[in-house]
DNA sequence: AAATCTATTTGACAATTGTCAAAATCACTC
DNA sequence: GAGTGATTTTGACAATTGTCAAATAGATTT
């Protein structure tokens, strides 16, 4: 259940690592469409994908807003709930048939705490999804709405088979109209 | 020389950390314009503002892109490079005559793996400037540039007597034409 | 105070994208 | 396989914002 961004790390030390958080963690398969986490609540789980893919969403002005999607080998949560121990804005959806692994975060915090060594993997993982985060706004202050569709394609190719057209046009900060016109431009 | 965003976390605990940091930490003071960092270089240091206004800015096609603007209280590096050890895309300067303390790298890693109960505060740290991105990312997609302009003179109004227009027009991701427009168009 | 350099504003226009409404396509159920 | 509901596409139009060029205002130097 490693995630993909901790692949490349020295596999001495990670082992025990993923040997404490694998003792603590649950699988779980999910059908398409099941909510893992309902927004107004607090969220205590981290979401490992296995299989399938996942998205965060919310709602704003009443329209469903795609803020985060997660494939095999990433995790997905409802982040703001997380950090800041309070009621989520996020809902976190699976949207395929799904495997997951689940880490509550209250065992999380309690192997951290026995082992603060582990800090530092949290703290690289912070730091990977802090660079994704400062590469989406740049994605988004210098790509037109084309730009950033072909960004995607490129970057994930299955996921426009997998996920529906509105879900990655609010992800994109495209409407779905433009980015229906956008696809048919191409071929 | 304390952050802003620590002042709210338990004394006790904190001040521990506090002096650790401070005993590696050094003062210095620069005028207008002096360049802490340079783009193309490995960036060492944390800066943490005492008195005065940073910007972190990079090229993007010839032109001068404001990425993040700290002032009293807040810290500011070349984040890409303090995570990921090489180059750095981002120069650093200080817009206004500035007093900054320097944190090495280097040594914050040594204190961290002395005492890795530290290591909890810079999670922390990290998923403030998470947020603050999330928070950033939404400003972009969902509020036009007039709005985003008002946002910034809710949030820090004083920053717009202390930094050039073109600086705020490409930190808030609009011409600095519309920039200019749009203040016109108030009052 | 004139001269020079920098920063900001204004004008004219074009391009991108959003919105609303309707049609077409697709997927699933009975 | 007809029918129903969800998803995607298309059309017409308006609004926001960017670009390029020039003018104005402000700041600094001699």
């Amino acid at each position: 259940m490693i995630l993909e961004i901790f692949k490349s790390l020295p596999a001495a030390e990670l082992a025990e690592l993923l040997a404490d958080f694998q003792a603590i963690a649950t699988r779980h398969s999910y059908p398409k469409n099941t909510l893992l986490h309902q927004e107004g609540t607090r969220c205590d789980h981290v979401f490992i994908l296995e299989k399938g893919v996942a998205r965060t969403f919310y709602y704003k002005d009443g329209k469903d807003v795609t803020a985060h999607i997660a494939t095999e080998g990433e995790s997905i949560t409802a982040i703001d709930s997380l950090i800041q121990r309070k009621k989520s804005r996020y809902n976190v959806e699976v949207v395929e048939d799904s495997v997951v692994m689940l880490i509550a975060y209250p065992e999380m915090q309690q192997v951290l705490e026995q082992k603060p060594q582990h800090e530092k993997y949290i703290r690289f993982f912070l730091e990977q999804i802090y660079m994704d985060l400062a590469d989406r706004i740049e994605n988004l202050l210098f790509y037109t709405a084309k730009e950033r569709y072909e960004r995607l394609v490129e970057d994930k190719p299955d996921l426009l088979q997998r996920i529906n057209l509105s879900h990655i046009a609010s992800y994109l900060g495209i409407s779905q109209e433009t980015l229906s016109r956008i696809r048919a431009s191409k071929e």
